[in-house]
DNA sequence: GCAGATACGCTACGACCCGTAGCGAAAGCC
DNA sequence: GGCTTTCGCTACGGGTCGTAGCGTATCTGC
């Protein structure tokens, strides 16, 4: 899976001039500071174009709407979390969620999540589009740290693949959604302090979890 | 702490035609049904004004925008969780997780709470008041639940009270980070067999939790 | 080269929504 | 009955949306 695909793909029968990767780029460089500066809702398709040096008709040849643009503009923000091998699980899980909470400290990264969120709770396919480009993608940092776990012994192995799928799941939901709760919604700092803690509390339990 | 008051509050001098208590009904439930029919930005001040039977300017003269519009006619729906007592710890998170979840299947709740929390990213006022009209308030079902179990005996007393808090805080957000996460970003169902292994993780890292 | 195809920047446009102002009428207090 | 405030209504300037049309620029196939 390349890194993000455009919904208005241009022909595959390649013939004409090409599009413009530089006007790319600075598009969706220039949603991201739209997005700090503006915030969601104050966001204009005008703004971005003027920003990028492109004209707005370049930006509707693209992107069908705001939400597929913002999605696209903020996705890629994710893929540099990355699961340094600390040497122990709690201190693998302790430094993803410090790495995590730093993603999220960056406005254009929690405007955009929350935006696009919203949205998506009216509009399926605005909610396909943000599991295949920001959640599915970024359970490989749970996989990763489980193996990593089991290698070490901290953790069992799990023979049903199904319940695999299952825990991978839900530790996923736990970890992202305590950490943008605490960050977004209780607006309180994700710090060291805190990470020990809610670590602590997430692999006490894992510990206990399989009998 | 009354229900919950609105920002342009009549003069307290009492004199003249008083606001009638119909149309701030009526507009608070006509946004809820506007959020289930277009969404958070297709929302418009003129439609719910319709929906109301209600003129465009008296929206205006009771909230200064969408947002602490949204915030009021949502907040009121957190209120009726409650934390019945099942008899244990694990009964009492397993019922108020799948009421919680119950209550994100409606959908002017989740747009809605999702939809302000992206723009309270831009915006103090609205995080505050978001802070003291759903967070604070909701935090009463943890220390309800934690005090019923010291005193069955499932959980151990805590002497500082600062860590007590901080406990409190951790827990919130941990059991509304998680659920909120799986039902509206995961977009997966929030059943009986999930909020069952999602309590044994949490409370198997309670138990561990204090050395 | 040259013709065809496509993308680009630019301008203009109707439609919609915002938030405010001004009006006469209605509904309470003194 | 007079004062005060709210009500519904209409109208308005300002802004954004998303599209259409134009001439120009760039690349491919012949």
């Amino acid at each position: 899976m390349s890194s993000s695909t455009h919904p208005e793909a241009p022909r595959t029968g390649r013939t004409g001039r090409p599009r413009s990767i530089e006007a790319d780029t600075a598009i969706l460089e220039a949603t991201r500071a739209s997005l700090v500066e503006l915030g969601w809702s104050k966001l204009t398709m005008g703004d971005v174009a003027t920003r990028a040096g492109v004209a707005k008709t370049t930006l509707y040849r693209r992107w069908a709407n705001k939400n597929e643009l913002v999605v696209d503009a903020v996705a890629v923000l994710f893929d540099e979390l990355e699961l340094a091998d600390r040497g122990s699980l709690v201190a693998d899980v302790e430094g993803v969620v410090l790495q995590f909470a730093e993603l999220l400290g960056q406005p254009e990264t929690k405007t955009a999540l929350m935006g696009v969120v919203a949205e998506s709770t009216c509009d399926e396919a605005l909610r396909a589009r943000i599991r295949s480009a920001i959640v599915e993608r970024q359970k490989r940092l749970v996989v990763e740290g489980r193996e990593r776990a089991q290698a070490r012994g901290e953790l069992p192995y799990e023979d049903d693949p199904e319940a695999e799928a299952r825990n991978t799941d839900l530790i996923f939901d736990v970890v992202a959604g305590a950490v943008v709760h605490r960050a977004l919604v209780s607006a309180q700092p994700v710090d060291a302090e805190w990470a020990r803690r809610f670590t602590s509390l997430l692999v006490s339990g894992l510990a206990a979890l399989p009998r």
